[in-house]
This record gives C-alpha cells, structure tokens and sequence, in this order.
DNA sequence: TTTATTAATGCAACAGTGTTGCAATAAAAC
DNA sequence: GTTTTATTGCAACACTGTTGCATTAATAAA
C-alpha cells in the first residue's frame, strides 16, 4: 500500500475516532475537496484487505469501518457493536465477545454483532 | 391491515421461505407484474409493524425479511442469523441465541446477529 | 345493496450508497 | 532520471430505499 495523502488522512480519522465512521461520515471529516468519493471508498476496501480496519454494518444497512486495534496476529472480529438509535453512532465494545454455539454443519467465517438502543451520551441527555 | 392480494401473497412468500428474503428476492418470486417494487417495501414495512416479520440485515447491507414463528407475545429477535458467502442467504437459527454482557450504562433495544460462512448446503457441495 | 371512508397501490421522481472503466497522475523501484 | 504500477479523478452506472400525489379498492356504514 502506497503512503499515499487519502490513505495517511483517512487511517488517521478511524484511528482517531471512538466510533465507525461511513465513506459520507469520511468524506464529512475530510477538508472540502480533499479526494473524490470513490478514492474514499477504495481506500476502505485497501485498509480493510491489509487488516488495518473492519467493516460494520449499521441496522440501516449502511457500512461502517473501525480500525483494529487488538488484531496483531488473530485478526477476528467478534466483539459487540453498539448502534444508537439516537445519535446514529456506532461504537466497538472490543471487550464485550458473544458466546454461542452453531450447529456443526455450518462453517464459520466473519461475524457481526450489532446491538442498538442508546448509548450512555443519549441516555443521560 | 387490509386482506389485499399483496399483503397475503407476500406473508406467504416469508413464510413457506427457509430463508430473509430482501425486496429483491421476493420480487424474483412473485409473478411478473404483480405489483410496483413499491409496494413491496411498503408490505414489508407494514408486516414489521403487526409483528408478522423481522429484520436482518446481511453483511452487504441489504435489508432482509424473515416471519415472525415464536414471537406469540414477548416480541424479540436475539437469534443467530447465518449469512452463507457462496449462495448468499440468510437463515434464521431460532435455536442459538449468543449470550453477552452489555456494560449497564448502555440501553439494549434490539439485536443482530449475523454469522458469515458456508452453509450446510454449500459446504457439501 | 349502495354509499362513504380511508388504507393501499402505481407511477414518477428522487436521494443515497456503492461499483466500474478508463485515462491521467504520482509513489516507489530501478 | 526513467520505468513501473498503484492510486486517483471523473463520468457513468446499478441498486436500494423513500416520498408525493392521484387513483383504486377493501372495509365500514347507511
């Protein structure tokens, strides 16, 4: 991966940021005119194929990315996501892992954990 | 809501369905022209509304729809959904439902849980 | 059964998200 | 400095989902 403005920038804003941010969240926090929108979404794809952040999506469907913070060689993801109903963040809880059980017959790859509701912000306002 | 031709062929459709089906899919399996893309999501909408569906989100974003079976009276979706990455459904595990601890400053509304991999199907073949 | 009410529909238009092809650019290697 | 090739911008597109409004049809009321 080339050391790049788009890429230095946009690792730096989800490294940066306590929630998963979108391409438009992205392209918000990015000075005006900064990169075009596809270069946004290309540098995602880069830095999630070069383990350097992971996808989230939202209970509206939209994807989000977070950086990994404690992916040094495992790199999984199956830690809970909050999604607040209210201010339409979401934030990793890296420390909150789902335990279950699948049945034996299906294989697992990735995982997504998404639960919304309010978040402490929201809910004390 | 009204008994319109819509509304039953649609409930109908998720129900004898092992799988969420996305307006998309169940508009491949409706008869050609039978009602507006529309229509559709505005069915779906309103079968969330009585209870009579649910929404999963798969790892693409597309919003899905799967009936509602044992949601007689308290109406919760906590259930594992499995996304397969070969045939790209998603089927509702009733069954496992992840256990997990959300810090107490946090208020829960609802769940999604999506595992990705191979399904049944696909990992035999 | 007929009439009135209003939920449901179709159509057109739109907004947002995400993708692709291709020529131009610039980072890294030589 | 030159070459290589990843990266970018632009234009165009596909898809998902939404909204407004006039029309239609299911249900309730007469």
């Amino acid at each position: 991966m080339r050391n790049t403005a788009a890429n230095k920038k946009i690792l730096e804003l989800l490294n940066n940021s306590n929630k998963a941010l979108s391409q438009s969240d992205i392209q918000a926090l990015l000075p005006e005119n900064f990169c075009d929108r596809v270069t946004i979404y290309r540098v995602l794809d880069r830095l999630v194929d070069e383990g350097l952040a992971h996808k989230v999506v939202n209970l509206d469907g939209v994807i989000c990315y977070a950086n990994c913070q404690n992916c040094t060689n495992s790199h999984h993801h199956n830690h809970l996501h909050f999604n607040c109903e209210k201010c339409n963040t979401i934030t990793c809880l890296e420390d909150v892992e789902p335990t279950f059980s699948l049945p034996t017959d299906y294989q697992m790859n990735k995982t997504s954990f998404v639960v919304s509701g309010l978040c402490p912000k929201c809910l004390q306002a």
